[in-house]
DNA sequence: TTGAAAGCGTTACCAG
DNA sequence: CTGGTAACGCTTTCAA
């Protein structure tokens, strides 16, 4: 790989003058000689090496990606936001999987620290609690690196949040069924120490009240995000009188579905379902599902677009938006009683 | 971030001496003076620049992966594989999606280089021809980067590939269903230009040829790996007398599942549908797939360990080996004339 | 057993 | 307008 010097060499003036035209920091340099740098540099392909750019200027133009698992798709579409915004702004991001565990999450904060990342998309562990955030937000501190925690987070003053609107998902989604009439409205939530899980409930309670529905916590079940999770909710809610449900996830609607079914209920017919995530599958399952879609991959972007700036210019502009979800109605709700 | 040099000068020893300390090359010196600089170290919450390490040896530990798309459950189940053996190995990866651009693979090579990578993955963009592979080949060479083609490939010379044995995951999807006493077995294979999609039909082939049943062009059908595609496959299909199918990937599967369907046709009683990818769908779909696995994450861990031994070790031991797919039977395949 | 000094490829300051 | 030189943080001879 050729250097800065082989040019300074080949074309008889020195590494700065150099450096000055290849950063187009040559106000007083003539045209000649920038035509003859940038010619010899043309010729010998060079390209200048980050590291030691990175070395001396302090900035690498480099983000972490730290997220629990890429081949869940939330994460994977996170990912791409934020890889395609790097690519914009001409930076360059380092992949992270922290399999869930806090461990994995401060040792990689410390390795990309050692690898001198200008600042860190953070998607906490699931195993974290107030007090490990706590202990990670402090290693960032330390290391002087900037960050933005992403959808997780605990309330923590200065910390930068990108967030998806989760209690206005679960407003809608409930908003929805109400709107059909239902008022026996079952659901079947996340883990209950998930925050997004708990504005999603949030969402479900405020919706009921506005519409003057008791909450009745015997049709609430703590699902487990899994497809499992659905089915085995099926055997507790069937002895209830509800009509509709609103599951968080559309991993656990859709085993919803197939225990209804295995129970001769039919959707929507009898019973009307909303799922949350929007994945791929919704829209072609035998019955399409109504569900909220969130726009995770554009709050990737934006948030890498905030962090970036956050670096080179230093000063905190302002709040990240939150990212509203869109309920997106398709055939597995239906009206009460349009049997 | 404190430095060698503040670890010098707090242990009134050179930076060398503290360098050789910090990096286990100390034979000759007494275990006081390590202590000494051990403790230091951890009091000043010591961690190398990497930055100024790579620079000076020439080596990053970090590797560039440059995929398509990362949303796509392929890539990030590769993603996922490769990641993990990096951080088994202490190192670290870039992401790059080309949005299956040749020039973004070209535009992504340069940059990898740029920031110092020791070494490449590479998943190449669908639109690349063995031209356009053999320019960015040239451009590896350039840069003197070593890398593995994942997958996808063109036959050169000297080039390192990591491979799914696409002919045998063909021949085992076929095989089984002339187990099963099917002779009339369509295809729907995915783009022709795709090496992937014709290993498998030679595979399909090579099963027909060894079991004396003739190869019939008009059950062969070209699909676009889309559920759409399955769904517009059965149309032609069912004016023929097809009694199983071999999609090519699970979701064309699924359109087949669901085409079919609405031609008064179920699976597997009138028809035998065989996929390919096992995605996470595949086994909770209303009829859980009979498909063909393979073995993704763990060609992403082989091809990194492999890739950085050649790194370390200057060496081409031997050859990648090809990961064998693994038939998985579920239920979506029946004997012929079970009904 | 330890240290001085050169060097990795840049940028940046200050002279000329 | 251009160049010399220091500096970034580290490793690596070579000498002492």
């Amino acid at each position: 790989m050729a250097t800065i010097k082989d040019i300074a060499i080949k074309t008889n003036l020195s590494t700065t003058t150099v450096s000055l035209v290849l950063n187009n920091r040559a106000d007083n340099i003539p045209q000649k000689t920038k035509d003859i740098v940038l010619k010899a540099a043309r010729d010998l392909n060079y390209s200048p090496n980050q590291l030691a750019v990175a070395l001396v200027t302090k900035r690498s133009k480099t983000l972490g990606l730290i997220v629990p698992d890429i081949r869940n798709d939330f994460f994977s579409n996170l990912a791409k936001g934020i890889e395609d915004e790097c690519r914009d702004k001409g930076w360059t991001v380092f992949l992270c999987n922290s399999n869930d565990m806090h461990d994995r999450d401060l040792e990689y904060i410390k390795i990309l620290a050692g690898k001198g990342v200008d600042g860190i998309l953070y998607c906490m562990s699931s195993d974290s609690d107030a007090k490990k955030f706590k202990e990670k937000y402090e290693l960032f501190q330390r290391f002087g690196i900037k960050f933005i925690a992403l959808d997780r987070y605990f309330d923590f003053p200065n910390i930068i949040t990108a967030r998806l609107d989760h209690l206005k998902g679960g407003y809608l989604a409930t908003k929805h069924l109400i709107d059909l009439g239902h008022r026996r409205i079952a659901c079947l939530t996340g883990p209950n120490n998930l925050i997004d899980s708990n504005e999603r409930l949030k969402g479900y309670k405020m919706a009921l009240k506005e519409n003057g529905i008791p909450y009745d916590p015997n049709i609430i079940i703590e699902g487990n995000y899994q497809v499992e999770g659905g089915l085995s909710a099926v055997d507790k809610l069937v002895k209830t009188d509800f009509t509709a449900i609103f599951a968080f996830n559309d991993m656990m609607a859709y085993g919803l579905f197939k225990g209804l079914q295995t129970h001769g209920l039919f959707v929507p017919k009898d019973i009307s379902i909303v799922g949350y995530d929007d994945i791929y599958l919704s829209e072609i399952l035998e019955v399409p599902l109504t569900t909220v879609h969130q726009p995770v991959e554009l709050m990737g972007k934006t948030a890498t677009n905030y962090l970036i700036n956050l670096i080179e210019n230093e000063v905190e502009n302002n709040v990240i938006p939150t990212h509203a979800p869109k309920l997106v109605v398709r055939k597995s709700t239906a009206k009460l009683n349009s049997s």
